[in-house]
DNA sequence: AGAATAAAAGACCTTTTAGTCTTATATTTG
DNA sequence: CAAATATAAGACTAAAAGGTCTTTTATTCT
């Protein structure tokens, strides 16, 4: 559904926004430990989120990765755009580059349904809804 | 959502299925004309769902692919299934391998639901089912 | 039987995705 | 300012997905 690095997002992102409820910066090293993903793939995914405004990094002795946003301004929606795009939300499910309700693949309505649905999870979830469903040990190999 | 050898199989078997219902067997070339899909592509696939039992084939002058099954029994699931395998239906959104009702990852209710629906989707529709969508130029460019 | 036709098989190539490694740059602290 | 620390950038490599091409095998038709 969504790419290895969007997944590897999603979890380090939980990472940070726990970490900056309580006020702390996350380095790559323990971002990747808790998350469980690769650390210099991971690192360019997070560098692509800062570019992307979701994410703030500060460098240096105590540095590391943080969010300065409203974790409930930032939608699981916003984070999946801005990894993989938006082609999940809205591809035809046959892949078909002309595929609408006017000129529909045999698909159309059915699949519909299911992206709407889909869109509609990631839109209404926040961040801040993720991290309650955040134990401590939930990426545990 | 599905992968593109995927996506040209759906298509690729409308256009069979259509042809079985005359009695007709269609030739790869054909079906690629039609489901504008690559052609050795294609018949990679096509050999593939013949393996698995979805498609029967015959060699020589006047041969072709034809579908002998009823067209009501081949869902989407049993295609998807068959070429992209089950993950789509069950894998955890975040790409956690032991993620389960029991050890939730943070998404995991959301998404389960949304898989779910995208599952029963499928089974509940036939090849048959997707014939009716399918008129003359659907997969036109 | 021989020629023509069409799928089967599999080697091969290309592109994209996934992931690593090295070097540079910024920041902090002593 | 120097040393240490941490992200940034980008070149590089590996693996998987996507796709092509050639040869073989089966079938039909004359």
């Amino acid at each position: 559904m969504f790419s290895n690095g969007c997944e590897y997002g999603i979890r380090a992102l939980t990472i940070i926004g726990r970490a900056s409820k309580e006020d702390r910066k996350v380095g790559i090293k323990e971002i990747c430990r808790l998350a469980k993903t690769p650390e210099s793939f991971t690192a360019k995914i997070m560098q692509n989120l800062v570019r992307r405004g979701i994410l703030d990094s500060q460098k240096g002795p105590a540095g590391g990765f943080y969010i300065s946003k409203d974790l409930d301004s930032i939608t699981l929606y916003d984070i999946v755009e801005a990894i993989d795009g938006t082609g999940v939300f809205v591809s035809c499910g046959l892949g078909l580059a002309h595929c609408d309700a006017s000129r529909p693949c045999p698909l159309h309505d059915k699949f519909a349904s299911v992206r709407q649905e889909l869109k509609a999870m990631c839109k209404s979830n926040t961040l801040n809804d993720l991290l309650s469903g955040l134990h401590d040990q939930v990426y545990k190999r």
